[in-house]
DNA sequence: GGTTTTATCGCAAACGTTTAAGTTTGTTTG
DNA sequence: CAAACAAACTTAAACGTTTGCGATAAAACC
């Protein structure tokens, strides 16, 4: 055995034609049973493997998903992956991830580089801006159907999978002052994506609703990255603006600005708490306690699998876009606190 | 625009053959300056995408590489995953990134999902064991090159990227050892695969250089799985045998382990010490001190590519396999030691 | 025994590209 | 001015499959 084994050669073989091996190997009944057993029987023996390009170049389907994550390095990511890519298997599919990095650039590279693969849809985590909203429209139009996960793309009419950000939100700042914190901080982007709006509106909600004043100081514009979070609140300590706790829209703003605070000299939680979304392993890494937004990731990724198998299965059935939420759960972890002495 | 744009359509709306808006698009000079910048015009309006399956199967080559790796959760892993596909990028390839999540039966599905794909080399951190040993044989025999990455795979000859394990688990004994631990578990499979060969064997090694005998009783196998791990130190436990460390082959284990013996009432690490390898964040999610030793997973990744990339560009060149070994770094993180009061 | 049915296979086109080898002009050269 | 050449395309085959239709022969039917 080498070099790789064609439908051809195993025909050449056993005397017959290329079309009697694929029918044999997708038992048709148009084939002897006997036929069936020596075609399956050469194909193991010598290794053959369908060539995927040329099937889907003739059947028009690949049963290859696209998924674009944000990274890997965030465990609210991985585990959305890990959900993916376990349901997909299910459903015949497999799942080609893709990275963007947070960034608009790699996005538009991974798109493209799957309508060139033309898988049969796209799950997407998309970054914050509209940049790729023209790509995103035009690789849809193309016939390659698209379900937004984590992050939702109403604007562009996308079946999706989130959470109840805005009311998570409420809920963090609600513990927050519970626990006697009266200056929070907003730490991310405000805007671009649902999301963030949302995360955003639920942080302005919740201070209305715990009877603290919104305060547009206490704003900070930050891209999702850990350096850039990191000298946000560097800079924002040598304002001297007095505050207790942040709000950060995700794990690696999170870490960023923990470190940050730690740099500084103060304590977390005592001086000033730090919040997240997503349940974030990266956070742990700080070695000090923090509130969370758990947020199911595992069940995100599996059910925008299966919504999008709907929508590859009947395509007419689903005029509007539908949207999924599911609901979050507050979670304190208490790292640091030695359990025993 | 909709559905997908083809290379006749473009030659059907120019007066054209398929075959100059080939050449033009890929600037062939066979094509005159201005009829490219037509073609090329088109083409961006029109949205075409060339379709890889198509080009593949004529070029024979497919400009993908396989990834597989254990699994995503784990930060070294995922790690390596973005040293990989960000060195891909820069030689014009693309990561298929796929889990084997530590089972033999799923890395056999990647394996044989890639070949059908016809990537153009595969990078694989493979299951222990040698269940996959015949497939990864007659995989490479296809023509498809290898290079393993983390976990070698000397026995089949692969090329491979891995840290200097034995000495790694060597250092390791002798921290602990500094620090007054005389009992220490060993906690993981000891053999399938060499980094688990090299890290027991340097376990031994460790205990026999630092005084302290090997005692085969201390050596617990085990799956490299959370609950696995959780499970077979609870049983430990059970048995009162006296220790004071455990060394733990992975992240996963360590995690399992960890939870184990929080649960069971001891203090982490003046009771019972835990270390591991690969630095992960999930080991961080205990809350506890640990040492780890920190392998450079980025590197390993690009590396690991830079090895492929050649291997592909040079085939004749490589006789024998080449083994390029990363030096590794002890790290002791402080978690739960509070920086300030 | 002629006709219809059934079983088993071959034929050939098609999928969207690429590419070596033509073909048709027009241009240069000795 | 014939011969060689260059520019700008076109032709056609090939890559490895799938699939509807056609062909053949044997079996079943009335």
């Amino acid at each position: 055995m080498s070099q790789k084994v064609t439908l051809k050669q195993l025909a050449q073989i056993l005397n017959v034609t290329p079309a009697t091996i694929s029918k044999a190997l997708r038992d048709s009944n148009d084939i002897s049973i006997e036929t069936r057993k020596k075609v399956k029987a050469l194909a193991a023996k010598m290794g053959y493997r369908p060539n995927i390009m040329a099937r889907s170049l003739v059947s028009k389907r690949t049963f290859m998903l696209g998924v674009i994550v944000p990274n890997l390095q965030i465990s609210f990511f991985s585990e959305c992956a890990r959900g993916i890519y376990e349901r997909v298997r299910r459903y015949g599919y497999e799942a080609i991830i893709m990275v963007n990095d947070e960034n608009a650039e790699n996005e538009r590279k991974n798109l493209e580089f799957l309508s060139s693969l033309a898988v049969d849809g796209i799950l997407i985590d998309a970054v914050p801006g509209n940049a790729n909203h023209r790509i995103l429209k035009d690789t849809q139009k193309m016939g390659i159907p698209f379900v937004s996960y984590d992050r939702s793309l109403d604007t562009l009419g996308f079946h999706s999978v989130t959470i109840d950000d805005e009311h998570a939100a409420v809920i963090v700042i609600e513990k927050l002052v519970a626990d006697g914190k009266k200056r929070i901080l907003y730490l991310g982007p405000t805007s671009g994506i649902s999301v963030l709006k949302n995360r955003y509106s639920g942080y302005q909600k919740g201070l209305e609703e715990n009877g603290l004043g919104f305060d547009p100081d206490l704003v900070i514009p930050c891209e999702i990255d850990q350096k850039n979070a990191y000298n946000s609140i560097k800079e924002f300590i040598k304002k001297d603006i007095p505050f207790d706790a942040v709000m950060c829209v995700g794990g690696m703003i999170a870490y960023g600005a923990g470190k940050a605070i730690l740099d500084a000299g103060y304590n977390i939680p005592n001086d000033i708490a730090i919040t997240e979304f997503g349940d974030n392993d990266i956070v742990a890494r700080l070695g000090v306690p923090f509130l969370t937004v758990y947020q199911y990731p595992y069940k995100i990724g599996s059910m925008a699998v299966d919504m999008m198998v709907d929508l590859i299965d009947n395509p007419v059935k689903h005029k509007k876009p539908v949207h999924k939420i599911i609901k979050s759960k507050l979670i304190y972890h208490d790292i640091g606190i030695k359990r025993k002495l």
